[in-house]
DNA sequence: CGCGGGCGGAAACGCCCGTTTCAATCATTT
DNA sequence: AAATGATTGAAACGGGCGTTTCCGCCCGCG
């Protein structure tokens, strides 16, 4: 078993880990002995248990995070006003395209996401911000009679949509008594595509309405 | 000290403590220590740490869960047929009511809830199953054109906005500029229902649309 | 008055964690 | 073939975890 052999069979494992039982609850002695590799190899290859949970997490985000920005930026090349569709498929497609709706890498990062370990704020904040600004400028521009914050509000809750669907993809089917389907991609995907395309566009929010 | 006093200081603790690093990350030598307490505490009134994370999430989904229930049934009983607005409304306002957008019991449920502990599983499905199903129904009544598994994927998406805002309060002002205020209740309210509202009657996603 | 049970306090138990150590082995270069 | 650096193997380390034990306090009932 080569070094880089080794490197791979402990990210592949630990992904399948922390989809199935989280980070925290995921061990070094669960991890090598799954992995069929020394306890200390992780240690030697990756340094720790947080930059191996880093190193894992950024194989599952750079290709989504890339590949949003190759769409976002083929849009705006295109065309000086990108549809609100064409926007929100720029984001929201990459993810179901390279990891689809059912994976252990959808489920590892609703998880570890969930967990929100401390020391993935950084790495999250550094990958998120920049390409999220963009998006929401594209947003902004697809939507002008909706005001900027509503904007931010509602790429927050597609978000959410999208985080929730990943991470909890079993529930859906059970609460929906079998009607759903989580693991048919294109379904979940067209789905959520509708539901968030028609929340954008909703009609600014009543001003007031208690109770 | 009354032993109320101390089950009820141990709950305050175990809320808040949940609230800024998770249920796992939540020791006993911290939460007795906060509360003043002893560490042997915990154990006598709850008898594990499992039981009392139970008790916690159940002093704050009852409610929840009671007032669901309440303003379903009089609607039921007002109208034969409530519209879109009063459901929605119905299912989203008692969490903002009973517990604001951004309390420790928010951020308390969310977290827990991410890291999916799997003694809550039972829990939840006994708490949630039951008042979904009639939510589900009064869903398709108001929206007899939505096909029926259509009306559970966005009443999940619905579900994961919700959950999303709850759990990364904090995440929005900050990817916003500060243009978003998680703080205010009423604006977060008033949002997320415009956006659910118009995702609920989205028209029917279209079939194919690949890519 | 005494005494029994609800409760608190301090210490220990057994376990498993992430990490480190250090010698053995392998692959490659000279 | 010898040597050198990269990688693996086995064992141990220190520490923190949830939980349990056991003793002393104290209050109210007889």
């Amino acid at each position: 078993m080569t070094a880089q052999e080794t490197r791979q069979a402990i990210l592949d494992v630990a992904e399948s880990l922390f989809a199935e039982v989280g980070f925290s609850a995921t061990t070094m002695r669960m991890l090598t002995a799954r992995a069929g590799v020394n306890l200390a190899a992780v240690h030697y290859h990756f340094g720790s248990k947080e930059e191996l949970t880093l190193a894992v997490m950024d194989r599952i985000v750079e290709p989504v995070h890339r590949a949003r920005l190759e769409r976002l930026e083929a849009l705006e090349r295109a065309t000086a006003a990108p549809s609100l569709e064409d926007v929100v498929r720029a984001y929201v497609e990459p993810v179901f395209q390279l990891h689809g709706t059912d994976s252990a890498a959808t489920r590892t990062f609703g998880r570890v996401m969930g967990e929100q370990p401390p020391f993935l704020r950084d790495f999250l904040a550094s990958r998120f911000g920049p390409i999220l600004g963009r998006f929401a400028q594209q947003l902004q521009r697809a939507l002008p009679e909706v005001e900027e914050s509503s904007c931010y509000w509602r790429f927050h809750f597609c978000a959410g949509a999208m985080a929730h669907t990943m991470q909890h993809a079993a529930l859906v089917r059970q609460l929906s008594g079998g009607r759903c389907d989580p693991a048919d991609t294109r379904e979940v995907r067209e789905q959520l595509v509708a539901f968030v395309m028609a929340g954008m566009r909703a009609e600014a929010p009543t001003a007031g309405a208690s109770r």
